[in-house]
DNA sequence: CATGAATGAGCCTTCATTCAT
DNA sequence: TATGAATGAAGGCTCATTCAT
């Protein structure tokens, strides 16, 4: 009986924090974060300005677990994707599939404007960005994991260490998403990418090369 | 006699208005444009704050300015050097050329911090960025022009259209430079750029394709 | 059964009551009243901020009663001391020996963090301070009780009355003590109050007065 | 020309950073100095908030330099009195003379609230108090000249170090005006001061000393 | 042209107190 | 009794901009 009392008023707590939470998010997307203000925030949110303080340490505070929250939860997904393929799979097909999977991440799970908020994040550095820094980490060694078997199996050739090619392959999808975000929302993100990392495995398949020799 | 103290004047204007551009231009590269304030501007100039107001309606303006002047005189420079080839100069070489002195102009003319606050600012499109576009409107017909030749020479071979490839090279060289501004100084832009690039013609390169055929 | 639960409520409430009293009184000899916020209080006592208002009526009431706690009760100490000298006791000694018990109270009992809050409070008149009031009337009360011994015994001789007398001793143990703390910790209470005090007797004893005559 | 068009300004400029130390001075008379706002102060003075913030650095700094102002200047005052006895005086008639002369200073110059100010802030240390140190030195050094006087002519006579008698007397007239500072307007400070000094000078008067010899 | 004092809306944060549970 | 989420009035300070001189 006292803890359903209590479990009622912490229900109630998570569902205001939760308000301020989502408020923030919406105005993230559309603003800078130095233009949403608490009082924005709050309003939006339908609460006092005191109450904002009660569920988060400051408006610094918010923003470092709002960069987090989003990111987290996505590496596993992109895992369990790689996971999916049968054994047999081509090297080249998993690649292009996990770039269909990440484009469709970032324009489903993630969105346009938390997007653009990271990239800024990014160039800026003005917060926390550890999130961050590990959903790129992720990114590599996925990236690593398929252009390694697709050299081990022959399928992919370059003259280039795989750490370096990977670091290529990361830079192009990051740069593709970049663009994504200066030209929303015209431009196709999946589409685009796919297109682009064509041309990439062109450039790095074998299929061509050996027929030279 | 009149004339002579009013073309002085005018000179000590100018000179005003230089100063306070540098100053501004100074602490751009230090600091964010929010984080820098018109007081900071003046006192690092050594004029009053209501001399600012005399020579820039706003600090928007000021920055809009700034963005502006820096990106323009690039474009005839890269004209020039393209220029430059010999009439019989391979496609490919010419385009790994013009990355190299795409890499040398961010490098020196424009540097690390200019080109950073470029990016925020495609980001964030926070003020005027008509010269930023104007910019990226040359980079693409550069491309475009070396690549339509490198087709017509039959050197270069890609399904896509001349336009949409030539987007997916701009877009290689931004997603490369925006890279260059996350890991500057641990990043080497131009030995990059050479490097990805060789794997994007690699894979329009016709010799390998007309090998397999 | 009903009675010892309600008894057991009432020992644990006053439990309650007693943590919260203790931490405040804690914090108060550290910061100054306004630095000390009540969440500071509650969390020190390990209870939550609503009971602190079942207890105390306002931050302020805490204050109040935190103030005439600990100094009732010195009375009585100081009473007792004065009892204990043989009936023939010399008046000067009584005295001198009142000032090295008072001096002894205020660096034990009470301790110079509580002292400098009377003092400051005595200046501010923030809070409610009838306790003070009566701490300062017991005060006076032993004082003139021992110069009117010895004004009475011959001892002593002044041109002014009794009460004028007593109240410029309480004054000067008042400046010395304020001294204290001012100059604490590199203020020895007691020996400092001796020898001031020694001066002050000399100006009024017999000794030398009769000689003259 | 010019110059009189600046020095208008100037004297504009003085002229509100006067009235708002005025206005300050008033409202920390009255209150404590965390009870009177920014905005108490701008509003008293008739200017906006933002005026303040020209004129001084914080409110702390105005804190700071209103306890600074008055109590430097007064040195002089007290120096110029000792300085126009005549030489034979009695070093007695000095000290008492300078009591009066400070009880003057405290009760006219400076005031009872401006008092009050000080010794709080003596207690509870929150702003830079070099002023109110520098002077004590120079109560203290006048006290000390005095007293040496006296000893050197034989007029007192005293077992404790000429330092420690001066820090005696120091303390003395400290205390005595703490207490003025407490029982205001209902304490006569000259009168009490003097009666107060006059029992000390009789505990160290040789008169009755060399008698009972 | 140059000056710099004045403006005032706006920002983030604190904290004593209330009240439904 | 005890809880703790919610409140909202302040508070100190910043800064782009204006304007009389």
């Amino acid at each position: 009986m006292i803890k359903e009392k209590t479990s009622h008023r912490k229900e109630q707590a998570a569902e205001t924090k939760r308000k301020l939470y989502e408020s923030a998010g919406q105005l993230f997307g559309q603003y800078e974060f130095e233009d949403v203000t608490v009082d924005d925030i709050v309003e939006a949110a339908g609460v006092s300005k005191g109450t904002f303080y009660v569920h988060f340490e400051s408006k610094d505070a918010l923003i470092a677990s709002f960069l987090s929250d989003y990111v987290s939860g996505v590496d596993a997904e992109y895992k369990a994707h790689l996971d999916s393929f049968p054994a047999g799979t081509k090297a080249s097909d998993m690649l292009l599939s996990l770039i269909s999977k990440i484009a469709e991440v970032l324009t489903g799970t993630i969105g346009y404007n938390r997007m653009r908020i990271v990239y800024k994040v990014q160039l800026t550095g003005a917060v926390n960005m550890e999130a961050i820094k590990g959903y790129n980490r992720e990114l590599y060694k996925m990236f690593a994991d398929v252009l390694k078997l697709g050299i081990e199996r022959g399928e992919f050739r370059t003259e280039l260490p795989l750490d370096t090619l990977t670091k290529h392959f990361v830079m192009a999808i990051r740069g593709i998403s970049y663009e994504w975000c200066l030209r929303y929302p015209d431009f196709d993100l999946e589409e685009q990418a796919l297109a682009h990392f064509k041309i990439l495995l062109d450039g790095i398949n074998t299929r061509a090369a050996l027929a030279v020799e």
